[in-house]
DNA sequence: ATAGACGGAGACCGATCGGTCTACTAACAT
DNA sequence: ATGTTAGTAGACCGATCGGTCTCCGTCTAT
């Protein structure tokens, strides 16, 4: 059980990393924001850096939420529960604390080659997929490994096409995208 | 006719921004590898700022020699330039080069909320977005601002999809998306 | 009642940041 | 031959960076 300034730092570092910048965001600000002594940020996460690395989680969490339990939650068809993914990503636009992707702008404002944080990117990339793929695979879609890739794509799509536009729709239109490749896999 | 100096450190820091990041790229670093002197970067840009301002201003001319020349040079149909638009995005993956679209990473590392790089990054959106439509009305699609829009989504899809995975694949799954939406658009 | 853990306030550190300025050199035009 | 321009080398500036540390108040378990 995290304790209250250390839940305080992880939401104020994971709103101010995506709507700054991690770089642009100092500890000072961190720190202010949250209501919380320097001292007590480095005692729970020992350096910006660590930090980071909770928001990653907190994020990966969230995704692992939506495929774990809100999609099988709907009964759906695993047709209806991709597109419903798009649904769940219009929410996360329409939330009003939507700054991107903490991944994708991790990566965007790193090193990319030999760096730590590309890697940790890849790696939540391949778990998405994984279950990503599981849904595909369920839809009886002709070239699955094909299909996840382009679906992934698309959701990586929107979520930039939503960051750099401030416009929700782009959820709306990674849906419609989405329905397009999947009739495109299945019907024939 | 820009001077030589100028030359190199416009094409050094379009390399050090994408790869290793804008905040992350220092002054010293840019001049060290332009191997320019600190005072020529100031003379010729006035300013970090500044010279992130000419890069953008040198990738944006790159998609409107795409635009512009590549793609009516091909001579072919409106949607085989669309889809040959994804050959020319695979040879700027494959070009070893290549760390990500330099709109779309400086986006992600700054203020998302009244911030000029976002803004600056809207208004490239919307030009590219201009001639894209283009392209779709000519192929008849149905609806052509929703199909220009899927295709835009896409396109970015693709470059955040090569950055982080590091593979000019990207391209294809971007193209063969792209032939789906087409097809859904243009055969009904 | 008191010892210890938790956490806030903030001084302080060396390193690095973007940016300015001086001194000097080489090329070039008149 | 000489004045001008363009460029290099590098010292220097104040501000800010991430990180460490001390001091002190508060809460709680025994």
């Amino acid at each position: 059980m995290p304790s209250a300034p250390e839940t305080k730092l992880l939401q104020t570092a994971q709103r101010l990393f995506c709507s700054e910048g991690i770089h642009a965001t100092g500890v000072a600000r961190i720190i202010r924001e949250a209501g919380v002594a320097r001292k007590t940020l480095y005692d729970k996460f020992g350096s910006k850096e660590n930090l980071l690395r909770a928001v990653f989680r907190a994020e990966a969490e969230m995704w692992f939420r939506w495929f774990d339990s809100d999609l099988p939650a709907t009964g759906a068809t695993p047709r209806d529960r991709i597109l419903y993914l798009f649904d769940l990503l219009r929410d996360w636009f329409e939330g009003g604390s939507f700054f991107g992707c903490v991944f994708i702008n991790a990566v965007a404002e790193h090193e990319k080659e030999g760096g730590w944080v590309r890697e940790i990117a890849l790696d939540h990339r391949h778990r998405i997929n994984e279950r990503l793929r599981g849904l595909v695979v369920a839809t009886g879609a002709a070239d699955p490994d094909m299909t996840t890739e382009k679906l992934s794509l698309v959701i990586d799509g929107a979520i930039v096409t939503a960051m750099v536009t401030c416009n929700p729709a782009a959820a709306e239109i990674g849906r419609a995208t989405a329905a397009d490749i999947i009739d495109h896999a299945v019907v024939q």
